[in-house]
DNA sequence: GTCTATATGAAGATAGAC
DNA sequence: GTCTATCTTCATATAGAC
């Protein structure tokens, strides 16, 4: 009895990922219960265990999600021709503006890498270096061609992304700032990172 | 029977933060027992509550211990005169250093930071401000000496310290780069993005 | 300071009805 | 696709002996 009829899968599915994603950044992983996150979405338990096979899948799937995400929007990005500080400056905006408008998704997916048993961890991982060698390209592309002065492309790639990744750590919207001056700093900081310098940046 | 006689409160105590330590930073602090933690030790679950009241306040022993230690060597570090430019050098060279050979305290400060309660987050994050402010008083110096170019030294420096710290999500003993030359990237990356060149950089 | 024993609760997952 | 009911396991924490 009171069990929901003319329920749509795709709508409960979707729904799943979304508190899932909610629950697992406001609480970490870990701690939330199947029970929980049933609770937010207005289903049974049990009725979970429909769309993903246990607790690991589930979370391997919002991962995943995240992934292709920002994988799709940041080659939609990149499309064009340009030169090595244009793409540069391209893609540390787009990275702030993914990351800073999707906090949740973000964290999660920092968070809880370690939570990832072995094979989802390869799949995840994999896609987070697919994504990290976009920057590597670029910088690698600055370099040959003389436009930046750094000595090691793949470190240089690893400090920017966690200089801007981080933005996620300290911004809330609605603070100080805005998005559009936020990006402005980032970008002059990360071209004086790999020694280039933006003509006007120090108003 | 089979109890211990003889043992060392204090041995014991230590050994309590140091395997807790390194369990939070392996599994994570949900997903670690108090059993676990006790078998590691050699003691039984119930002896870890003479020295905790709970599993909470075991977290924050161990987190507030890291600040700690973190900020005790990085005011050693700063002591003597100096330029804005040497102070902050000193500055990325003393983080480097300080979580490049404890990646399980740092990670386990930036990753459990929201596995804390009220009472104890806001201990540990009043801890980590005063650790911020450093470095933030070191860029607003470079800034009013003229020997930076940035807009907002607060920004400045949130970015900063998370490209330094992000070296720890990377970076493993025994490598392709020695401790050094990851210095030597990270200071000259540092010193680009609040708007200074180091002269010889780039070999 | 450590032991054994245990109270109490909640977790993940499954079975089978509707 | 969702429900109820339940199996099994393991958690934190406490009590009281030595």
């Amino acid at each position: 009895m009171a069990r929901k009829t003319g329920a749509d899968g795709r709508v409960t599915a979707e729904a799943i990922l979304r508190e899932s994603l909610s629950l697992f950044a406001q609480y970490g992983f870990a701690t939330v219960s199947m029970r929980q996150i049933a609770d937010k979405v207005g289903v049974q338990p049990g009725a979970i265990y429909q769309h993903h096979r246990n607790k690991q899948q589930l979370l391997v799937a919002v991962l995943d999600t995240h992934m292709d995400g920002l994988l799709k929007a940041s080659a939609e990005n990149q499309q064009g021709d340009c030169t090595s500080v244009q793409a540069l400056e391209r893609f540390a905006r787009f990275h702030i503006q993914y990351h800073i408008t999707r906090p949740d998704e973000v964290f999660v997916s920092y968070m809880e890498l370690r939570s990832l048993e072995e094979e989802g961890y390869a799949l995840i991982e994999g896609k987070r270096r697919k994504y990290e060698r976009i920057l590597k390209s670029i910088l690698e592309r600055g370099v040959s061609d003389g436009t930046f002065q750094l000595d090691d492309p793949h470190v240089s790639a690893m400090a920017i992304l966690s200089m801007l990744t981080g933005v996620n750590t300290w911004y809330r919207s609605g603070g100080r700032l805005s998005q559009q001056k936020i990006e402005d700093i980032y970008t002059s900081m990360v071209l004086g990172a790999v020694g280039h310098r933006l003509p006007d940046t120090h108003s």
